[in-house]
DNA sequence: ATATTAAAGGACAAAAATATCCTTTAATCT
DNA sequence: AGATTAAAGGATATTTTTGTCCTTTAATAT
């Protein structure tokens, strides 16, 4: 049941640039961000149907957001996850490096160890400029920002 | 011996834009890239001593970008892999495409299965200007490009 | 106080990515 | 033709990422 492993199990022709982790992160903050005032706040189970994700999986997600200050969780009845902080003052760059790192922003594109100005890769100077694209745009883009666009009803968390 | 393991197996904060598999592809075409006229062929052990890579692994690595007609391979004595075709004509968006797939031009950044201009997630109209300045690059710029800055020395496929 | 609820945490499982080894195939060289 | 060389391909191993399950901890509600 495999037409295009028959070549290898070097398929994976679907790499994205966020891990699932990452994605899941990201749109667990989205949502929880969405909910009026007086009830912003939400448990795993409600979160995972929200965004589609694994519950398990999930639960260890936030468990890390916890851990770095994104989210804050009560335990109990009526307990869960809500925003640590300002929506307004939380950006998506947080969130990534909170569970995929710096690396998309600081890493060298070809994997060299001390890819720098002084001894760059062939590509250095081409990604310098994508990559501070794609950071300023992480960087500037609040949960706010985003979980707005959601609630007016133009963009959405599944499917 | 695990320090930041401390918390879950959820340390993954390495995530890098391509797999490795890709960067050893784009190292590996680079560097055939380089070699001098009359001798533009290299064998498997030069390549991944080249570019600092495990030998197995960049193998068939290799062997992909020969079914994609990256490269061509000729077997036994003085064999290897050369570029087919025209390096000036060749853009890492293509070697990118044949390891890595298309999902970096194409997928979702937030994994939403059927995002569009109709039904966007919350960051869609943010990323595409993203990944229209990737994708832009990638398409543009060419195996001779890139290999002429490591000829004259400005740039560097190892370490 | 006790029961209930929900997150935290540990152990484990499955899948994908990375990597190695060994055999087979097809060139070249003698 | 036979020996040698190097890529192709198959099998397998390891590590990382993704995912589940079950117990423990800490809140709330009765």
């Amino acid at each position: 049941m495999s037409f295009n492993i028959l070549y290898l199990h070097l398929d994976y022709t679907r790499r994205k640039m966020f891990s699932k982790a990452c994605k899941y992160a990201i749109n667990a903050m989205i949502y929880v961000a969405t909910l009026p005032e007086g009830q912003e706040r939400a448990g795993l189970k409600e979160i995972s149907k929200a965004i589609n994700s694994p519950e398990a999986f999930t639960a260890k997600i936030l468990q890390e957001l916890v851990r770095h200050d994104l989210f804050s969780s009560v335990k109990g009845p009526n307990g869960g996850f809500h925003i640590q902080g300002n929506p307004n003052k939380i950006f998506l760059s947080e969130i990534v490096e909170a569970i995929d790192g710096d690396m998309l922003f600081t890493g060298c594109a070809l994997g060299l160890e001390k890819c720098s100005e002084d001894h760059p890769c062939p590509v250095h100077h081409k990604f310098l400029a994508i990559r501070d694209h794609l950071t300023g745009m992480l960087m500037t883009t609040s949960l706010r920002d985003v979980a707005d666009r959601v609630n007016i009803g133009i963009s959405f968390l599944k499917y």
